[in-house]
DNA sequence: CGGCGGTTGGACAACGTTGTCAAAACAGCC
DNA sequence: GGCTGTTTTGACAACGTTGTCCAACCGCCG
């Protein structure tokens, strides 16, 4: 393994003299800084990070997910690490078991390794109040993403995923096609974004003066079977409903199965929306209308943040600060008016 | 942070024991031994991984991927973590950028890195035989997960996925069904899963008596696009195919969509399977049948395979060494007697 | 009592890096 | 030559851990 010392031989100079070059110490000529380089690049020199965290220098930031979206979780680390790899900084991943207590608990102690320079929260872990604000006020640098719109104080740094605004526009996209009996189908009512999407879809009925009625908002989970088994007794009860606002694409994909095998043709005796612009919602068919959000941007975004946090985190004032993305509406071929059109190719 | 130190005042013994301890060195009595672990667990003392690393007793094994299926990636990694958490060995995540000779030379500089001890390699990289063999050469640990059957002379660890095997037994279960004229629709031709896969496609026709025709067998991509694409011009074509077989469930994905634009139905028209078991294959109308094979336990082997290597690396002869998995079919609605049977729930 | 194996602790080096501090080399200036 | 001031170097400690070596202690046996 070539250390610093290797390069300070090679380029004649004392490994002083290097590491000043590495961490761009002002006070060397440029002429030696120039052969440092030189020999850097010849000797494919990569600085030992162990030895820099160890020395406190580097840090780990550790990404923490428990969700069976794959796409989601690929695209959030890809982002995270993307923008960790710019900043020199290590990510570790680190999947929950599904568990939340025993999640809690690996969480924390993960807090406490020494080689972990902070956290990247995501939902359910992230929505959990009160053990956020516990790591938080023991010192602990996180950034959590969450749904919701930014607070206006924002004591613990945030990244937010407007998904009140997305679920009003895509039922006003709804609205606009001419349906009047949207049903909504909620995800776990744990996860916020369940209710964020909920208020989301309510305000858009109530801005357009439109009656919101309880018995078409239908509790459930976000799974296929869900979206399945809610969609069918829904339709069941109240064949007048023209379009369904699914929480996600999978509970949308549910609908989609459901409505095919009650010999519903989609979008003429239904219009079907979702969430998240997953793969599905790309190969299903017809494919659905859903709000995309970039999750490799939400990714860097918390990354930023976060590296942000650690390096202003030996300072005693630290400014947390939030930012916001916001989904935006993709029409594809599973909305229509009602009655009308089929998704003929 | 809690150290070594803490631990050892805290059980009123000195550092050395305490290190002795959890390095199960032998020569510790059993009490002081218990005293030291009580001390360990209620201070939630963990060691600094940062400090071994720069020591030369732990390592990070890094998981080189690039690949667009979320889901094979997610799988995978959570198998290797799994298997790494045990044995204390930390996981770095390595997406690449998709362009090969970039992502090359970035493996290349990774393996130089003191504090990764060694790489899991996937295709397309792992299947890069000379790049692969100039990285163990260069004395690199690194395991590969490839598609094929285990090799007599396994010159380099390996975890082979018996695709040809499973695709044997996709195309037994078609012609059991009764189908004659069964497609094949390839996936990237780079990849060795395709070649393996169409390997065992042919080996069963053959071995079941059947012609293998070679204008039923349709070069393409691992793309949903691909088997919408190729799957409309095959069925112009060639009208009398009942059967496709395609590389992948994203290709079938596409299949599907494109024979429903056509007003086939399916499977009374035409039988489709895929390879992977990817959420699509589940959540689709109808279900796919495919060919499952366990990406976690893949995973898993790698990092054992891998594990293994670097502990026995400081030995001259390390005994690589090579095993394999299968995929098993799995019968869903997409297949089912020449025009028999609807996929009527 | 002397010696022995099993246990424990102390001192020290090492891994690669960075920070501090003082000292050396060099320039330009009077 | 003697000033400043900038650039370069060297010595050393430190991060937390493990390994090596030796000394000290225990109880036990001969």
């Amino acid at each position: 393994m070539t250390t610093i010392k290797d390069i300070a031989e090679h380029a004649g100079v004392s490994f002083k003299t290097v590491s000043r070059v590495i961490n761009g110490v002002p006070t060397v000529s440029r002429e030696l800084s120039e052969r440092v380089r030189a020999s850097i690049a010849a000797l494919n020199y990569v600085p030992n990070q162990s030895a820099r965290r160890l020395r406190g220098t580097a840090a780990t930031v550790a990404f923490v997910y428990d969700n069976p979206n794959s796409h989601y979780v690929v695209e959030l680390q890809e982002g995270i690490i993307g923008a960790c790899r710019q900043r020199n900084f290590e990510v570790m991943i680190h999947p929950g078991c599904g568990d939340a207590a025993a999640d809690r608990r690996d969480v924390e102690n993960l807090a406490r390794r020494a080689d972990v320079g902070g956290l990247i929260l995501t939902p359910p872990l992230s929505e959990d109040d009160s053990f956020v604000k516990r790591l938080v006020e023991a010192g602990i640098d996180l950034v959590r993403i969450v749904s919701g719109t930014p607070s206006p104080d924002p004591a613990i740094p945030t990244v937010h995923v407007n998904d009140r605004q997305a679920a009003f526009e895509l039922v006003v996209h709804l609205l606009a096609l001419g349906h009047e009996r949207i049903a909504f189908l909620e995800g776990d009512a744990m996860h916020r974004s369940t209710l964020e999407r909920r208020k989301g879809y309510e305000q858009a009925l109530r801005r357009y003066r439109r009656p919101v009625d309880r018995s078409l908002i239908v509790p459930g989970e976000y799974t296929f079977s869900s979206g399945a088994e809610r969609s069918e007794s829904l339709l069941a009860k109240g064949p007048d409903v023209s379009a369904i606002v699914a929480c996600n694409d999978e509970i949308a994909a549910g609908v989609l199965f459901a409505t095919r095998c009650a010999g519903l043709e989609i979008p003429r005796d239904l219009s079907i929306v979702g969430f998240e612009d997953s793969p599905f919602s790309r190969q299903s068919w017809p494919r659905l209308s859903t709000a995309r959000q970039s999750n490799r941007e939400l990714g860097a975004q918390a990354a930023s943040l976060l590296v942000g946090q650690i390096a202003r985190s030996p300072d005693r004032e630290k400014p947390p600060c939030s930012v916001g993305i916001t989904p935006e509406v993709v029409v594809r071929e599973s909305t229509a008016a009602p009655g009308a059109g089929t998704a003929a190719k």
